[in-house]
DNA sequence: CTAAGCCTTCAGAAATTTCTGAAATTTCGC
DNA sequence: GCGAAATTTCAGAAATTTCTGAAGGCTTAG
């Protein structure tokens, strides 16, 4: 379990958030966060690991800042600033992967609204938005299960 | 509700299911064969209706049936293929974007194996695996419930 | 108050993705 | 079989996304 083995291990995680629809820079970034042996970050450790621009980690954790993945930290006196995962992060992500739903689910009320009844188009698209209102009815219930079996430390 | 408005409504969507992880074109696309007012469409329809070349359809196309979005039908004596919306596309693309679940789940075994317990990476690791495999878990019961709700005509 | 270090911003460079256009291939009616 | 029409393929063009590097602002220690 070699050092190079951990972070070949977090560049393989970066690569399958990636996939999952986040940018490249803050999945890596989230990918150090997860990995690092420290309880924080900081911006300057992340370049260095990363061995990327200090602007790039910048918009980076910005990026991870505003969909809550991760925190800032009271400052402990330092004068960089310390960042570490969220404890809910993971519940957050698929939460923010989901907002695609309700954008799906007002596209097709809209296509509703613009076809009659009884035109092809028409059956589809409401059978299209019963799925997404039953997927929208369904994803709090299964977040609070996850809550519920696993409370914050 | 004039036929401007009917696509306008479709590109909106189209640009919803761009969000969704799929790429503009199959996304435009699939736009088509949900906006249609035919039963089924041919590649030279969507190319007119989107005003793109034949080798874009033929790409998107290509794209929407190897996820199973759309099938092709026993051609009705034509010399076009005709292809049309499946009954379960939404489930599938449902499916298709939660593939990466499996992904992470195995990343995060595998950051698992990487650390020692006790490493405080360790725990954030062993933390998104219970999410993950949580997931995995009820996902098949959520597509189970959609589908006896409302059973493919 | 000053200086040093950290962070942000943004214009431009680089890399990647995406689309087209045309040639090659396949398919189907005749 | 033959020929016309449709589809596929793929190299290169275009567009978009992403990263860097440097300048400027902000914060904190002294």
């Amino acid at each position: 379990m070699s050092e190079t083995e951990r972070w070949q291990a977090a560049e393989q995680l970066a690569l399958a958030l990636a996939e999952g629809g986040l940018q490249r820079m803050p999945a890596r970034a989230l990918a150090v966060f997860l990995f690092t042996g420290d309880e924080t970050v900081t911006m300057g450790e992340i370049a260095d690991r990363l061995g990327v621009s200090a602007g790039s980690v910048s918009g980076a954790v910005k990026a991870l800042l505003s969909v809550g993945l991760i925190e800032r930290l009271p400052a402990p006196g330092s004068r960089r600033e310390h960042y570490r995962l969220r404890d809910d992060a993971w519940s957050t992500l698929f939460s923010a992967q989901n907002t695609v739903v309700g954008v799906m689910l007002k596209a097709a009320d809209t296509g509703i609204a613009a076809t009659a009844s009884g035109d092809p188009a028409h059956e589809r698209l409401t059978r299209m938005r019963d799925f997404y209102r039953f997927l929208l009815g369904e994803l709090p219930g299964l977040l609070r299960r996850w809550e519920e079996q696993h409370p914050p430390r």
